[in-house]
Formats: C-alpha cells, structure tokens, sequence
DNA sequence: GGTATTCCCTGCGGGC
DNA sequence: TGCCCGCAGGGAATAC
C-alpha cells in the first residue's frame, strides 16, 4: 500500500534521522523476505560505512552508503522501516535490524506480509536498476510521454497506470484518485486516449500526488505510519477510493467499485463516463 | 511479445 | 466467544 506519497514522507523523515550515522553492524529475522537478492546479510553488508544520502525512486527507498554502495527497500504493501532505541523489544515480523552509530538506536524493517523487498547494489549499478524496472518519475513525465505510452497498449488505463515502466510510484489508490480528477474511465483503453486527455491524466497525477505528500500521505486500517508513527492524512481527501456506494463529490452519482487487473477500482459511472474516440 | 490471471502472505472484519 | 472465510494489494510467475 505504499505509493509514492507514503514512501516519500518516510525517506523525508528518515533523512533527518540518518544522515551522517553509519552502519556498524545488521541482524536478520527468521523469515526471509520473499524478494530479497542478498542471501547472507551479516557477510554482504560492509560494517562502518556512512550514510551520506537518502532519497526516492518511484517506491524504492535508496540509502546511499560511503564505498559505492547503497542499500535498497521497497515497503511492499505492510512493510515499515523506523529508527527504534536498541532496547525496544523487537516486534514480530521483523526481518533486518541495522546497527546505527553514534547512539544506541537501530533502524528496523518489518512487514508482516513479506510483500517488500530488501537489498544491496553498487551505487554505478543503480541507473541500470532503474532503467529495467522503472518508468519516469511522475513529476518527470511529460503529457506528450505518458500519451505515446498509453497509445502503444490496448490495456485499461488503470493497468497502465499500475505498471511501474510506464509511470513510477503509482498504487491502487493514487491511481483510483487520479483517474477521477482526470474525469477518465479506468476501464478505458490506454490506446484510446487523446493527447488531451494523456495530458489532463498527467497534470491530475501530479496534483494528486502533491497534495498526498503535503498531506503526509494515506494511512487505511493501519496498513501505513510515517517514521514517528504518526498516520497520513490524505484518507480524509478521497474522493472515490473506498467510497464505493457514496454519492460523487462531483455529480452526487453513486460510485461504484469494480475489479480492474486484479484490483478494486472505484470510479464515477457518471463523470468518468466509459467514452473511446 | 503483450496481456490477463494467479499466487504469495498476514491481519482484520463480518457472519455464523 | 470463537471459529472460519473472504478480502486487501505490489509485483513475480504463469497462462494464454
């Protein structure tokens, strides 16, 4: 469940609270995480490096460490990295706990439902990470970019907007809002698009995603919590997603909730009219 | 090669 | 009260 808003406001916390420590040593749960390429931390993991940055790419975290090495985490759906005291009892599911000085304090990955990922890659490596995996970053993206990605598949705009090599960081729920901003229908063909509409797409996007992070992203059940443990905010602004028989804040229609690519998906009948060329 | 579907995984809520 | 079942979703694997 964390997109891009949620991811964001975590690096931007963390960044505070890690910059300049260094990593003197890691522990690793019993359970393995489904997605993690390092097989043994303890021997992969160089002890004493720095942490000289932290930043976002689409839903990956990058630690940067000193030697050319930056360590990699993706939050999955229930996945949580905070700052703890190293006495604080260590909670189930937790899967890396990295030894940080000066202090006594860790910095620990849990995600009960091993959805995220974990790993470490040379820092001349990362380009090419990004270049396989990834799309441009949102606020990156051109109108006239999205519109040529979206003409070349016959795929719905919801699952277009989910694949992380079209558009980076978007999840069910900031693709849910977006396509409602826009006035588009998220069962609609990416081929169908006009360069209009591509556009209009990109800007509800961007607007979006703004107001999330301002809001310190979406926090739904208990799925999500910034780095203090503090929820988000931008629930209280959806506008269609988990709002399924609720009037539209447009139209006053009633949204409706279908499954798109294998994802709820809730939309507007009526100002998200079903409309191709 | 492109697209659709299934699966992984755990906690929670609803129904009985 | 306690048990069972369905649902949630990011991304990889599999099927078509």
């Amino acid at each position: 469940m964390p997109e891009l808003p949620e991811v964001e406001t975590v690096v931007r916390a963390l960044r505070q609270r890690l910059l300049g420590r260094v990593i003197t040593g890691v522990r690793t749960g019993t359970a393995r995480l489904r997605r993690s390429w390092v097989e043994d931390w303890q021997r992969e993991l160089p002890v004493n490096r720095k942490i000289v940055a932290l930043r976002r790419r689409g839903k990956w975290i990058i630690i940067e460490l000193t030697g050319d090495l930056a360590l990699l985490i993706h939050l999955g759906m229930t996945g949580r990295l905070q700052v703890v005291p190293a006495v604080q009892l260590v909670e189930a599911h937790t899967h890396l706990i990295f030894l940080l000085k000066p202090g006594t304090e860790e910095l620990r990955f849990r995600d009960p439902r091993r959805f995220g990922a974990a790993g470490l890659i040379a820092g001349r490596d990362l380009e090419k990470f990004w270049e396989n995996n990834l799309g441009p970053e949102p606020f990156d993206l051109t109108g006239a970019r999205l519109f040529e990605g979206l003409r070349r598949t016959r795929r719905c705009l919801k699952a277009a907007l989910l694949d992380q090599r079209l558009v980076a960081g978007i999840g069910n729920i900031y693709a849910d809002e977006a396509l409602f901003d826009a006035k588009l229908n998220p069962a609609r063909r990416g081929t169908s698009l006009t360069r209009a509409e591509a556009a209009q797409l990109r800007r509800s996007l961007v607007k979006v995603l703004r107001r999330a992070i301002e809001q310190k992203g979406s926090t739904i059940r208990d799925y999500f919590y910034d780095e203090t443990g503090s929820p988000g905010e931008y629930q209280n602004e959806f506008r269609v997603y988990q709002r399924n028989g609720e009037p539209c804040p447009r139209c006053r229609a009633r949204i409706r909730q279908v499954r798109l690519a294998g994802r709820a998906t809730h939309f507007c009948p009526r100002c998200q009219l079903f409309s191709p060329r």
